[in-house]
DNA sequence: TTCGTTGTATTATGCTTATTAATACAACGA
DNA sequence: TCGTTGTATTAATAAGCATAATACAACGAA
């Protein structure tokens, strides 16, 4: 379900982070939803345990999960399906747009730049 | 003139990079201009010189300025102000594509945002 | 209660990158 | 010639990321 992109330069632990959000945004997981324990997901993906503390933290602070000794680490319903999070990405992106189209850049030079992306990035499922 | 943010992740070479940009972007500097020697501009934020040479060394490997050693460092014509505008929207573009991407929107989803705008812009009667 | 599960905390280490430091050299123009 | 300025080099320092190895604390089930 998650995977890391060992070249990035992105951080591991920011990476996991990321895919906890993209998971709930695509309704992959939800509320209350239970996710691997951290010396779980470590293993899976070949790191320390410490790095996806890291992430796990990070997601609890910013409300995303809860964390409980013993039990586990839980999403909340912050990342509900279709956030509030989710609109304002869509309105930037429409910003983005139209500000390209007044610098005049082509459709095409879009199209490429998303593929570019789509390749670049990392995927989730 | 130049401005950084000692506090962001993102390095110093690499926010006098975009600085340049901006202020091309912004009109506030343009061809030919001269930019500030290495040292002026390291005494100036009070960063080391080697920084700055990083910085003007990205710039001139991206075209986008010209060094002469005892004339200094100017701006190409790469960098006029439209094309430097041009620039910024294509990052833009880029950062509003990854976090769509980052919210689980799907590409559909945006090729359709654009061909939204499209329509919507061609409009002309 | 015991025991496995799981989050949390700590300390040390290695690695990479960013930045600084200190010089020296080379080319340009007045 | 001399000040200005870009370039090059080598070393040292600092910070962030990740690993390693443990230990402790709380929860729930048997």
């Amino acid at each position: 379900m998650f995977q890391i992109d060992f070249a990035s330069r992105e951080p591991i632990y920011e990476q996991i982070y990321n895919s906890v959000i993209k998971l709930a945004s695509a309704g992959v997981i939800k509320s209350n939803d239970k996710l691997p324990p951290v010396r779980t997901l470590a293993g899976q993906l070949g790191i320390n345990p410490n790095t996806v503390v890291k992430a796990y933290h990070m997601l609890e602070n910013d409300g995303y999960i809860y964390s409980t000794v013993g039990r586990g680490s839980f999403l909340t319903d912050k990342l509900s399906k279709n956030s509030a999070q989710k609109i304002m990405a869509i309105k930037e992106f429409k910003e983005a747009v139209q500000k390209a189209k007044l610098f005049g850049i082509k459709i095409d030079e879009l199209l490429e730049i998303i593929s570019e992306t789509e390749r670049g990035g990392e995927s989730v499922d």
